[in-house]
DNA sequence: AAAGGCCTCAACCGCATCTTG
DNA sequence: GCAAGATGCGGTTGAGGCCTT
């Protein structure tokens, strides 16, 4: 038996939002908000629609601050470098884009930004066939940036991206150094203090102790790693923090297992990791509260997407 | 001018994850 | 620990406008 619906879709209105309903919806939610509950909120507020409906329209259209219109170059970028980082993880890339929303990004990705790396004029139309055509062109080109043995075997990039000039909004050479690290995805790692100016990242135990080399392997960009912070009772910090928590003195970045690390300056690593994390909404500006012993937590299961 | 096709984007759907009791 | 409900997310759809032929 399935879930039953959060509510009745025979008797809720669907389809487009009148100015009506918007004034409804917008006039509740700046007097009472959403009362922890998006479900109960279209009765109270009056509004013959489904709560996901509501919050949907709250979340892509009435809430303040949304920024609506054409994307900046740097909000291209941003999303480009994310994209080739995370793949279509596009609430993670709305969270660098203030003013955007998930939506946004998405519809605006796969009608517009995808066609501008295969180097079409914003505004000149395409054919199906042309565009067919103009991709497998570059495809056969060999556009993609990355190194050959990146592109093949466990690298699993964004499939769309692939054949894209995508090189001009990537940050390389570091992009294609970071991804080949020997990090394995989808498992916990370890982070700790190297010495006064390292950080170690490194992968547990249990994740890391296959023999048939699987472990040395990392699918560049699109997973998500759950880490493991620890330091063995040092003050605990996360990557960003180091990165931008105000530990000046933090020049290198190791990632591998603690025997064969790779080694990153920290000044390349940066511009790949934003100073907008779950560390920060943990601890608010004063990371200093991070210190603890024993400290085993896992941030949010999606909240990180880099290293 | 008309018809057909393409493009955009708001909204929906279903599934995964999180929260609560 | 479990089940049910709520929320979040990414993929998909479809209406309406625009462009091309």
């Amino acid at each position: 038996m399935g879930r039953a619906p959060c509510c009745d879709k025979a008797i809720v209105k669907k389809g487009p939002w009148s100015p009506e309903e918007d004034r409804q919806l917008k006039e509740y939610m700046e007097k009472y908000g959403t009362g922890g509950n998006w479900i109960a909120l279209p009765h109270k507020a009056g509004l013959n629609r489904c709560g996901k409906s509501c919050r949907l329209r709250w979340l892509n259209y009435l809430r303040p601050n949304i920024k609506h219109g054409d994307f900046t170059d740097d909000e291209d970028r941003i999303i480009c470098n994310l994209y080739a980082t995370i793949g279509s993880r596009w609430s993670i890339i709305a969270s660098q884009l203030p003013g955007r929303t998930d939506n946004d990004i998405k519809n605006y990705w796969n009608s517009k930004l995808k066609k501008k790396l295969l180097g079409f004029p914003p505004s000149q139309r395409k054919t199906h066939q042309q565009l067919q055509k103009q991709l497998e062109q570059q495809q056969q080109q060999q556009f993609f940036p990355y190194p050959p043995e990146i592109r093949t075997g466990s690298f699993s990039s964004p499939p769309s991206l692939e054949g894209m000039q995508i090189s001009q909004y990537l940050p390389t050479p570091m992009s294609a150094t970071t991804f080949s690290s020997p990090l394995p995805q989808g498992s916990m790692h370890q982070c700790q203090v190297k010495d006064s100016s390292s950080l170690l990242i490194f992968g547990s135990e249990q994740s890391c102790s296959s023999s048939d080399g699987s472990c040395t392997q990392i699918s560049y960009g699109s997973n998500v790693v759950d880490y493991e912070l620890c330091n063995g009772g040092q003050q605990m910090r996360s990557l960003e923090s180091f990165l931008y928590g105000g530990m000046e003195e933090t020049q290198k970045l190791f990632l591998g297992d603690g025997e064969a690390s790779l080694e990153y300056n920290i000044e390349e690593i940066k511009p790949l990791v934003g100073p907008n994390s779950w560390c920060n909404s943990l601890f608010g500006d004063d990371l200093s509260s991070a210190t603890t012993k024993d400290i085993s937590f896992k941030p949010p299961g999606k909240a990180m997407y880099y290293y």
